[in-house]
DNA sequence: GTGTGTGCAAAAGGTTTGCAAGAAA
DNA sequence: TTTCTTGCAAACCTTTTGCACACAC
């Protein structure tokens, strides 16, 4: 994860020019103590009411998009009606509460080991997610 | 899971008034050896060709939603630009192939059993899933 | 007949794209 | 100076909505 003040340096090293804009979003996205689950939405607003700046939407697309791709964010699948994102790149899971929509971590260590007993010839395992989803336990619904 | 032929009934006695087009998407969805995985886009696109009907993009909708709702169908979190169903709506996992972007159903018994070791209190668990990403397996990328 | 569903087109989100002006190397 | 990035608006795609007409009961 990109971390400590530098990124001017560390978009560089990385690849990625260092444009004034890129390194506002990078501030907002890496200097904080928790993980940060966002949508494009959610940092466009942040940028503006936070940092009282202004980034188009096409950059903050363009900025996400590639620190997507050089590995600094990871994208979520949850029930898809926009993109999450996540600032914690490692495997790990999520518990998705259906009545507040909030996202939050849970760590590998937080469940045993997956035991696959079953494998695709010819491939090969990227990663294995889990998606616990969760609803208050006072009331049932659906 | 809506199996065997005589939809208008089965449609009827879920509370869904059985209509031509309603009909029509069960069948298509439904009189199958394996478990559907689709969007609704696909959908559209096999009832004008496998069926040569034409039903509305909203009526489509309508329909899936109705269907889900009752617990005919199920939501499959993946990587989201769209949103895919699946005809199989027990609790089970899936293997993604990111190259290929083909989902293949892995039931239950294939992945020993999940233990959480960690609860959030006044929540309950709705359902715990896992995503395998997978690859082929002779090349590397990302 | 009444209530519900259908089809169409328009509208609404989220995301992508093209292009001229601007910043980084 | 060359190359990449920004910002804006238009375009795009998926999904939702409003409304007149049609169908189910």
């Amino acid at each position: 994860m990109l971390k400590n003040c530098n990124f001017v340096e560390k978009l560089r090293e990385t690849g990625i020019r260092p444009t004034k804009q890129r390194v506002k979003i990078c501030e907002l996205l890496f200097l904080r103590e928790k993980t940060f689950h966002f949508t494009i939405n959610d940092l466009v607003k942040k940028i503006s009411n936070e940092m009282n700046e202004k980034i188009s939407l096409a950059t903050v697309y363009n900025t996400v998009h590639a620190l997507q791709k050089k590995g600094h964010l990871k994208e979520i699948a949850i029930n898809s009606d926009k993109t999450y994102y996540d600032t914690n790149t490692s495997i790990h899971h999520h518990f998705y509460d259906e009545e507040t929509y909030e996202l939050i971590d849970c760590s590998e260590s937080d469940i045993d080991s997956i035991n696959l007993k079953r494998n695709l010839p010819g491939k090969k395992i990227k990663s294995v997610e889990v998606l616990i989803k969760i609803a208050n336990d006072n009331q049932n619904q659906n």
